[in-house]
DNA sequence: TTGTTCCAGCTTTTT
DNA sequence: GCTGGAACAA
């Protein structure tokens, strides 16, 4: 008894009622910060402690390895116990362990890799020009997505019919083709991971039966991220047995362009009749003026299921708005606020500015990095995806199976051995012709004895160079095939010869990942006795490794509102809210896509735990072009009554190219850049340029409701706010 | 083979 | 307007 109540008695009611409810599929709306992994975490527990379930006999499924991470840990934590062996992971991993454990049944070779999107994107590349398609008409880019997205909906390229329009058939063929070099090369990306998995156990009567006789619990975090394949994927384990524990929240269902379906929360309902919902809408991380704000702009989303947050900690101060001059000035006056943040006392790493695309972090770091304040950028390139390190594990993988067209396309000029584009050519044509790999083909041109001399001796040194080391490789650890490879690819020379910190940094790395392998947790992923080598190269495609360094400094935290979901700081600056920008100017025509980007905005306002700055600014520099966008829609949203304008205009910087010398300044206490007016029918406005003199003076000015307009001074009646 | 020039593209991102 | 990749010249 005393083990149930320490599980719920620091839970409020509804959580309490989510974690002990008795085992049946349930629903649980959790708002923002309304302590969602808590309630998992409990809810496991409650069902090993009270329900008495094994560890074998829970699943839980997360989207991302950090959160995967912490259930586990948290678990470990709350029950005092090893969850080492308890199935919790991402779909991509749970559905890579399934196909392993039952590879033949999932038609695939023993030895298949998982490729990421950056091979995948090579190999459609590759496979449009060889097809001698447009790319211009077919963008291997745009095909991608298009393979990728028939993928996340079940749909292979033979159940498309063959369609009239040309560009569908196009895209259809290259669908086809893809498959094909895959199967050949023994290659699975993401989305083939999570497709197979589901045709793995939809066609296996048995695999099935296993799988939901062992799985007496499935759990799901962030549900509403779930797209058509994950969700069809769950409902297959769980079918018949009423046993799917659900945590969403369709107000933070930002990943909808990639395929999510905010419909699969709605579809639960109807899929499960027996289920109880539970809304969690108590918020343990933000003021009530923060709250108050989030609530009345998701409000405006028609199609919601409902839910309003709240507090008993009070309201805390009232959101700051702040109007730049321009985009410099925007990151000037954020910068300004840190200092003070941080002079008062306050630590770096609490506060976070929040951006809609990545190309806004530059202004700030600029400012930041003029400051001397320690910053990090969230969201660039990860270890794993570091060119020099996918050489070298490209060299590990083509080892471990020569037919991997992927691998041998990377390295077998990398560094460069005289096998040139007119040689690869020939391969890749034999290749073709003969529906074989790429290195089979080599073997057969050198057999053909066709080649030059010259060129036969560069494919043949490749080829055996690859074999040597296959040689050398065997029955050494892990640890000591990478240094093996790092030394004898030739790599590190090649790396040696480039000027400047590059190649020195790129050593390093191949060090470091020699370092990683030694440190790799063999068993952790591995219940079956599967070879190693396949096991580091599937973690280093499925976790490319969220190590972004200088984590122990205290630094400022700069993403995209998208990469903040799930984070929390106490001081939140959500900039760039202006119409084209945020919402972004793709997703204004559609109201599906607008009510997404307001789901982003609540996100970016729900990571405030104690003050929110929002800014945006009057004139913006856009590719290359000046734009004055007007303020976006969403701050007319949040009642007035929760905003605090702040006003300081002291430090305009642009304009010096604009503004004509010195006699067209702005003047003292008249009109100044960036002053705000009123006019008697274009309503209010910023100063953005004077020109001219006298009678002839001129000021430009944005009306945030009928935008860009020059007026002369000595007509229009300006009044001055 | 390497350095240069030219040209398209340009939300959001995990796995 | 900048960036990264591809085509081109030496």
């Amino acid at each position: 008894m005393d083990k149930n109540i320490s599980l719920i008695d620091s839970l409020n009611d509804a959580q309490r009622l989510a974690v002990s409810a008795p085992n049946r599929s349930m629903l649980i709306l959790a708002g923002a910060g309304s302590g969602k992994t808590r309630v998992l975490v409990h809810r496991i527990g409650w069902q090993i402690q009270v329900e008495g379930l094994s560890i074998h006999n829970i699943l839980a499924v997360t989207f991302t390895n950090k959160a995967a991470k912490e259930m586990r840990g948290r678990i470990e934590d709350l029950l005092n116990i090893s969850a080492h062996s308890m199935w919790i992971g991402t779909f991509h991993g749970i559905a890579h362990r399934l196909l392993r454990r039952h590879a033949k049944q999932a038609k695939l070779p023993d030895t298949f890799q998982v490729m990421d999107s950056d091979d995948q994107l090579r190999i459609i590349k590759r496979l449009v020009k060889s097809l001698n398609i447009d790319d211009t008409k077919w963008p291997p880019k745009q095909m991608m997505w298009f393979i990728n997205a028939q993928k996340d909906e079940g749909i292979r390229a033979r159940h498309m019919i063959e369609p009239n329009d040309i560009f569908q058939r196009v895209q259809l063929q290259i669908y086809k083709a893809y498959e094909a070099i895959c199967d050949r090369s023994g290659l699975v990306d993401f989305a083939e991971l999570l497709l197979r998995a589901h045709e793995l156990l939809r066609d296996n009567e048995d695999v099935l039966q296993f799988y939901q006789d062992r799985f007496k619990q499935v759990h799901v975090d962030e549900f509403q991220d779930t797209n058509t394949i994950q969700y069809a994927w769950l409902r297959l384990l769980t079918e018949g047995r009423d046993n799917l524990f659900v945590v969403g929240d369709d107000d933070q269902s930002i990943y909808g362009w990639r395929g999510a379906k905010i419909e699969n929360l709605y579809n639960f309902q109807s899929h499960y009749p027996n289920h109880q919902v539970i809304k969690l809408e108590q918020n343990y991380r933000s003021t009530g003026n923060i709250l108050k704000s989030a609530n009345a702009l998701i409000a405006k989303n028609d199609s919601r299921m409902g839910k309003e947050l709240w507090t008993d900690s009070g309201d805390g101060e009232l959101i700051s708005l702040y109007t730049a001059f321009n985009e410099q000035d925007e990151a000037y006056f954020v910068v300004e606020k840190i200092r003070k943040w941080v002079a008062d006392g306050g630590l770096r790493q609490d506060i976070a500015i929040l951006y809609r695309s990545n190309a806004q972090s530059r202004q700030f770091e600029e400012k930041l990095m003029a400051t001397g304040t320690p910053y990090r950028v969230y969201g660039g390139l990860r270890f794993f995806e570091r060119m020099e390190v996918k050489n070298a594990l490209a060299y590990l993988r083509i080892m471990s199976n020569h037919n991997d067209d992927a691998s041998f396309e990377r390295v077998v000029n990398t560094p460069t051995r005289g096998v040139g584009a007119k040689l690869i050519d020939n391969i890749r044509l034999l290749a073709r012709e003969n529906e074989i790999s790429l290195w089979q083909a080599s073997v057969e041109l050198i057999n053909q004895n066709k080649l030059t001399p010259r060129a036969g001796n560069a494919l043949k040194g490749f080829l055996d160079l690859i074999k040597r080391l296959g040689e050398e490789a065997k029955g050494k650890e892990l640890f000591d095939k990478v240094k093996l490879i790092v030394e004898k690819s030739g790599l590190v020379e090649a790396y040696k010869k480039e000027k400047g910190e590059k190649g020195e940094t790129r050593i390093e790395n191949l060090e470091e990942l020699a370092n990683a392998a030694r440190l790799f947790d063999f068993d952790e992923d591995n219940e079956e006795n599967l070879n190693e080598l396949d096991m580091f190269l599937a973690h280093a495609a499925l976790e490319s490794g969220d190590m972004q360094g200088d984590d122990y400094e205290d630094c400022v935290q700069l993403m995209t509102l998208h990469s903040a979901k799930g984070l929390e700081f106490k001081l939140v600056f959500l900039v760039g809210l202006e119409e084209g920008l945020f919402p972004s100017q793709q997703s204004t025509d559609d109201v599906g896509r607008l009510e997404e980007e307001r789901r982003l905005c609540y996100v970016g306002i729900t990571r405030a735990m104690e003050q929110l700055i929002i800014t945006h600014a009057e004139s913006r520099r856009l590719y290359g072009k000046e734009t004055y966008p007007r303020p976006s829609r969403f701050l007319k949203e949040i009642p007035a009554e929760f905003i605090q304008e702040i006003r300081i205009r002291a430090n305009v910087t642009r304009p010096v190219a604009a503004v004509k010398k010195s006699s067209s300044l702005p003047q003292a206490g008249t009109y100044r850049l960036g002053q705000r007016v009123k006019h008697i029918k274009f309503g209010e406005g910023v100063v953005l340029q004077m020109e001219g003199e006298g009678a002839q003076e001129r000021v430009q000015i944005n009306f945030q409701n009928v935008g860009l307009k020059w007026l002369m001074l000595s007509y229009a009646k300006l009044e001055v706010l």
